[in-house]
DNA sequence: CTGAAAGCGCTTACAG
DNA sequence: CTGAAAGCGCTTACAG
């Protein structure tokens, strides 16, 4: 048996006959009417029949497009980044690109690594979630203008830049409201100790909603590393040590809110008669949890939507300095049971 | 302001008066002895100067390696394959390559497509958990012998491939016999309809105990696509009804386990005391929730350790036929309170 | 309507 | 110890 050679487009010219020229042009359908239907024929038959397909490698070589994402996410091993992930990708692939994903743990000199890896390559587009403080890498990779450059889940305010994000602020202060509105007196809010948009917004919502209702500040910023750590879950129990009136909790995010489950399970304080619970990003655990967890959820397939869709067609408009898509959408608010009070749950 | 133009192994060449054959030889450790330390330090130092990084596009073209790495998982979103990949990349990106994801959500159709999207690339290795119904493609693969072929979470018995797996058959029958010395006469099993290794030998693995044991086969087999939809819990909840004597359920997969959860839940059937359950594969989730749900773990990161170490081994040795890597990892019991018979639970 | 030729940025025999 | 040249497989001005 012979080794079956991968075959070129100068295979097919001598076969057929006819110069590389022309198959190329019928290939990207640059043919028009420039060149006769039974050439076009011919050579599309043949191309059939062979099963060849253009080496890419070589045409990224040559017209410097590589028809590659790279989706740097903070964490692609986290439940909303890789449900992200998985819904972009589809799409991608339909438009004849692929994603290559990558996480940066939130940490500036693995998202620096990562970035020096792929810019040495003919990386079309970058959709990526910058770490702690990186705004001015950000910057000077905006204004390269070498690959388009997507942003997600934050935003700098002083950049000029594509984003695709939530509205943290707002979604902040609806939780907020409707904590105190369901009766709650002293809302207590777990965030993160962080430099990035989302957290900064979630807390100055929480702050504001709650100094507005003539309420006291009862926060504890969790530092990224600590989350999912025995030294995290110890410092939200000292919190809710430190401040024993709190009758409801807002999780910032998702990990925050488990890590916070244990410590109140390991305390034995009951949801929601000892304290009502609220948490951003909905996750299959918190439908399941006894009581299931209320939350505010992030619309997964409209921001993969958006951000997919936004990177291609900066990517067809030749990204042209003018485009800038920038989108914020709303998060909703999922009630459940962790958040009524049992006096006046009403739910099934 | 200057657009910076990226430089070239030429430019460098021009500017330093010194040949391109030098130059490449140099970058690529191949200088030895063969050029003087003079050049080689003029040459390193200048390429440190301006942040030269040779055009992989190029590299690949010419040499037919892109340090490139597919892993084509049966989903990506999914939690034990979101960890799998998340410790591969940060060892393959130590090592040189990229890792591009990409599921199949265990449809042939679309790993064929991703297959042929994939295999035109000069794509190094594939790291697959083949779909459905894919022996004669993954012989077809392994036949050409064009890249390395790692298969994951699966196998095939008739054909000789690398692969590494869970020790299913041994895993299911140490549950089994688990379940059944607890205490429980009528164990069920909710596994997947499907063909491919895992599903079947955790399904063999359940009958051979029970039928050692003289216990009735009582299982039920979901169709895939059906295991998170309405009609998967239907299924089950059917499966329940017409085997009343079931005192505790063995789920072959983490899918199966939460919809079966939210089935017990909504007949009202209590945790471990109507039926006790064990799942395969650990989550967050079922450590959380109420009652701790029992699991055979899969070891995450030795899984992950052993497909990407294997896979880039299998590179350096620019995979002669002879080598084969095999591997099959045992799964971990986790006793939870799901698994305890209540009146005899000595946990904490 | 079609083709010969340059060039993308490398690597690597080959020559000296 | 170093360099000129071919070639990986394409695309695309340019010419006719």
């Amino acid at each position: 048996m012979r080794k079956k050679q991968k075959i070129s487009i100068k295979d097919i010219s001598k076969e057929l006959g006819i110069s590389i020229t022309t198959i190329s042009f019928i290939i990207n359908k640059k043919a028009e009417n420039k060149i006769s239907k039974e050439v076009i024929k011919k050579v599309e038959d043949y191309i059939e029949e062979v099963g060849y397909k253009p080496n890419s490698t070589a045409q990224t070589l040559r017209t410097g497009k590589s028809k590659t994402i790279v989706f740097m996410a903070e964490d692609i091993s986290d439940p909303f980044f890789s449900a992200i992930a998985k819904e972009m990708e589809e799409i991608a692939f339909e438009n004849g690109y692929k994603i290559i994903y990558c996480s940066t743990e939130n940490k500036k000199e693995r998202a620096l690594e990562l970035l020096s890896l792929f810019k040495d390559r003919q990386v079309d587009a970058f959709i990526i979630t910058p770490p702690e403080g990186f705004r001015d890498e950000m910057e000077k990779l905006v204004n390269e203008k070498k690959q388009v450059v997507m942003v997600f889940d934050r935003y700098y305010n002083d950049l000029e830049h594509n984003y695709v994000v939530l509205d943290n602020l707002d979604s902040s202060k609806r939780a907020t409201r409707y904590l105190l509105d369901s009766g709650y007196q002293n809302v207590g809010f777990v965030g993160l100790k962080s430099d990035i948009s989302p957290t900064q917004e979630r807390l100055q919502g929480y702050q504001h909603v709650v100094a507005a209702n003539g309420q006291k500040d009862r926060s504890v910023l969790i530092p990224f590393d600590d989350v999912k750590t025995a030294e995290g879950k110890e410092m939200i129990r000292e919190f809710l040590k430190r401040n024993p009136q709190i009758d409801s909790l807002l999780f910032a995010t998702n990990s925050l809110a488990i890590s916070g489950l244990k410590v109140l399970k390991e305390e034995s304080l009951r949801i929601p008669d000892d304290v009502s619970v609220l948490t951003f990003d909905d996750r299959d655990l918190f439908e399941l949890y006894s009581p299931s967890i209320s939350v505010i959820s992030q619309p997964v397939s409209e921001l993969a939507n958006e951000l997919i869709k936004g990177t291609l067609n900066l990517l067809k408009s030749d990204f042209k300095e003018s485009v800038k898509f920038q989108k914020v959408l709303k998060g909703r608010l999922i009630e459940r049971n962790s958040s009524h009070l049992i006096s006046e749950n009403n739910s099934i």
